[in-house]
DNA sequence: TGCATCTTTGCATACCATGCAACTTATGTC
DNA sequence: GACATAAGTTGCATGGTATGCAAAGATGCA
């Protein structure tokens, strides 16, 4: 047992970075691909070429050829979750998620062409919009999970039991959360002259927070 | 042009009704089926062969093989989208989409033993609920599409059907209430004795429509 | 009845996905 | 530095998914 923290880039020995170089080698050509010929006619096989690995091991790294497209950050869902639980104590949970999927999704802004490839491929192909960033399933039992262990915490009963079910209330907002993003991107991707999408994604909050009511105007 | 309306059960020729007819055989094997076996140990050919028609006119019916789990109605998304356009002036755009799915779900409630059974399929294959009942992009787009058009309706505009793209609000709006119908079912499938679905249904959408509050206590 | 149209079906083909066994590459130890 | 072990990669075999095409079977209508 050592007390290594490997957690974002350089770290880990060799084998663990080439098992990230793989994988993210594997997931950019995959959405260049997809941005260049669509997503449908994108194979497997082609991927694998394209990253200089077998097709088997395609398999071993994604589960599905459209996951392909979508993770791009397959520890994003763990950090998401700390950062919900750890998040100062004044904001509502609808806030709090707001704010750890702000973090992320500024983090993977960074690699700007990517990025705006991926929205641009989502865009196109409908259908993998639905796994899109936060859908990935498993990301959003973590978030349901993070949001009632932040609710229990802050003396709040909204979830249930520790290891049990969350309730109505978390895995409603982590479902929201999630399509949230989602319709940001799609959104942004077809207006990306008009504006950044870090405004797009608050603006979607800030009308969940309201209710959602009829705009006025 | 003819003047013919054929709307719901039992409208158009033999043909029509044969096409329903399959249909509705092709989708009911697929939940029994997968609530008896599992959703992944089950087969196209297996579906097929209890609906008693051949592989190829299965793909005939269905473009996946995970559609045949969720859509149940295909003509649902049509008829939502008129009872949003038309629901009365007092409604809010949210209150309209929660009446317009309520009433096609408390109809779905109807056949009552399929419902139950889809929702515990649905719960068992997470992957599948992410297309859960609205989420089929196709209803969803056309939701969105309502819901613009009812915000410009309510001059009185008349002619324009789909127009361009919706706006940020109308999709989210479509794409939250489609989240919540799938949210709805995934709680109430654990929760079966618990409470009725449309309770649950309508208590999401109280949520929502306050802006998604923490619980207070 | 007979023709036009739509639907179903089998066949061929290509891609997706998984299990298994052989092979190659890192890691830690002596 | 060489060795044993664990981990990762690859090819092969297999079975399920999905589409195009053309022939055969229903249906609608005059």
């Amino acid at each position: 047992m050592q007390l290594m923290s490997e957690k974002s880039a350089a770290e880990g020995g060799l084998r663990e970075r080439k098992k990230r170089a793989t994988r993210a080698a594997l997931a950019e050509a995959a959405v260049r691909l997809a941005a260049e010929h669509g997503a449908e006619k994108v194979t497997v096989e082609a991927i694998s070429a394209a990253a200089g690995v077998s097709v088997r091991t395609f398999f071993n790294y994604f589960d599905t050829r459209d996951d392909a497209f979508v993770v791009i950050d397959a520890e994003a869902g763990a950090r998401m979750r700390r950062a919900v639980v750890e998040a100062p104590a004044g904001l509502s949970p609808l806030e709090a998620l707001r704010e750890a999927m702000a973090a992320e999704l500024a983090e993977a802004e960074q690699q700007h062409e990517l990025w705006r490839l991926q929205a641009e491929v989502l865009h196109a192909s409908p259908h993998l919009l639905a796994r899109g960033v936060g859908a990935h399933r498993a990301a959003e039992e973590d978030l349901a999970d993070a949001v009632a262990e932040r609710l229990r915490g802050a003396g709040g009963t909204g979830g249930s039991g520790p290891g049990s079910e969350p309730g109505l209330y978390p895995r409603l907002l982590a479902a929201v959360a999630s399509v949230a993003v989602r319709t940001s991107m799609d959104h942004w991707s077809a207006h990306q002259e008009e504006a950044a999408f870090l405004d797009v994604f608050r603006e979607v909050f800030t009308l969940l927070a309201a209710g959602l009511p009829a705009p006025s105007a």
